[in-house]
DNA sequence: GTAAAATTAGACGCCATTGTCTAAAACGTC
DNA sequence: GACGTTTTAGACAATGGCGTCTAATTTTAC
């Protein structure tokens, strides 16, 4: 019943160093082979393997299977939320060489947060286990895909707002941006590959500027920026 | 060894009628439990139980539970086949009321291909085992998804060559439209659940909208259709 | 009705895995 | 060097699933 995200604080002191390499080892491990093999597939025995460690530390640490399970969803999920935190936090806020900007953000979105490790690991997951762990993603869906197309909608609508868009829904917006910039990699990401550099690029590009013919401003289209974003700044 | 899709040919017309009917609950039963609880998760205990048949039944048709799974993929995967090419058959070869016709065409498909049970079914397969049944899955990414955007690609080519649509990259924009159809539904499809018809009207509408707002003639987006089919057809 | 084929229930051996337990070893602190 | 904690390797029982086998029962064709 220890508080799992306490680093380093609030012990005794004794070696918490140690344990604490340990666990994420664990968590690691545990990660990499749930992903591959799913919940049934996966043994106690293969994890402690990855991890280097022998499986009663495991059985010491978590006192079961599903708690382990459970504790290395949990943690994936703080890594990728904060990941995605950070990178919303890149979006564009002003309206000079929209484009490129825009690009950019989908190329960061998707290699950071929906084509990385976690982002991988997260989807699978959901759709294995989804069914059998129905709270655990539930808060998964309202925190990942959910807070991004919300926070995402307020930032177009911050675009918009300054003139460099027109859009009239922007939760709609927000989650055609979204889809847009998966259309290229979707069977890649499917598969659980992962895109190159220049695919990324690519895919960006092309979904942005679709996304520009449907919802850019004339004066955007033909490259002239307004320049309102000094105005309203 | 014997060929699992000859319905009723070829065999001595002993007993294939009831043998077809076992087979074909059998296979039910296995899809329902594979895509529940995965291929390791799986018991032929459950799967035989859901098939009201004895275990050794099942044993007798496919030799042993990887047999199994692989005529339960091959099957969904046939019918998933022959519904997408049964969808596409109905895409809008005119130019008349092409929003409409579009948007009716995305909801056909969504509900008919990707939200249904074999779509959720071959979805969630993939990302499960695709990765050890590489040769399975690859046939079905080729036959599956690449079949459907190469054949869209083709279909808009042709209202793009009757006037109807401006698109400079035929597959871009296939892959473009699927995606947008999907845009509003991938929270509830990731978590396996069915989106409502008003859902799936919906949904199609804002991606059809967005799409002819990137890619339709002006004259069609002010809803004046250009009439041009009576004089290519 | 009869014979052949298919199906069924149940028991069985086998193996992998889970979770526990124990004694020995490693580690860190004092 | 002593001590407490953690880790380790291995043994252990218990469970459950796979695949086989057999004998009894049902279905089907003729």
């Amino acid at each position: 019943m220890k508080d799992r995200m306490t680093p380093a604080v609030q012990m005794t002191g004794h070696t918490q160093r140690g344990q604490c390499a340990k666990r994420m080892s664990i968590l690691d491990a545990a990660a990499d082979v749930f992903c591959r093999q799913g919940f049934a597939g996966a043994s106690i025995d293969e994890i402690a393997a990855v991890a280097c460690v022998s499986r009663q530390t495991i059985y010491n640490h978590y006192r079961e299977k599903e708690t382990l399970f459970v504790a290395v969803v949990e943690d994936v999920m703080n890594r990728a939320n904060a990941m995605l935190f950070s990178v919303l936090s890149t979006f564009p806020d002003r309206a000079d060489n929209l484009e490129d900007e825009l690009t950019a953000f989908a190329v960061r979105l998707n290699k950071n947060c929906i084509c990385n490790h976690d982002g991988k690991f997260l989807r699978k997951l959901v759709q294995t286990e989804g069914e059998r762990y129905p709270h655990l993603f539930e808060s998964w869906r309202q925190q990942g895909p959910g807070k991004l197309t919300t926070a995402l909608s307020a930032l177009f609508g911050r675009l918009a707002h300054k003139g460099a868009l027109a859009i009239d829904d922007f939760d709609v917006a927000a989650r055609q941006f979204v889809a847009l910039g998966n259309a290229d990699l979707q069977m890649k990401i499917l598969l659980g590959g992962t895109p190159t550099d220049e695919e990324l690029e690519k895919a960006a590009r092309n979904a942005v500027r679709t996304f520009l013919k449907a919802y850019g401003r004339p004066a955007e289209k033909a490259g002239h920026p307004p320049q309102l974003a000094a105005i309203s700044g």
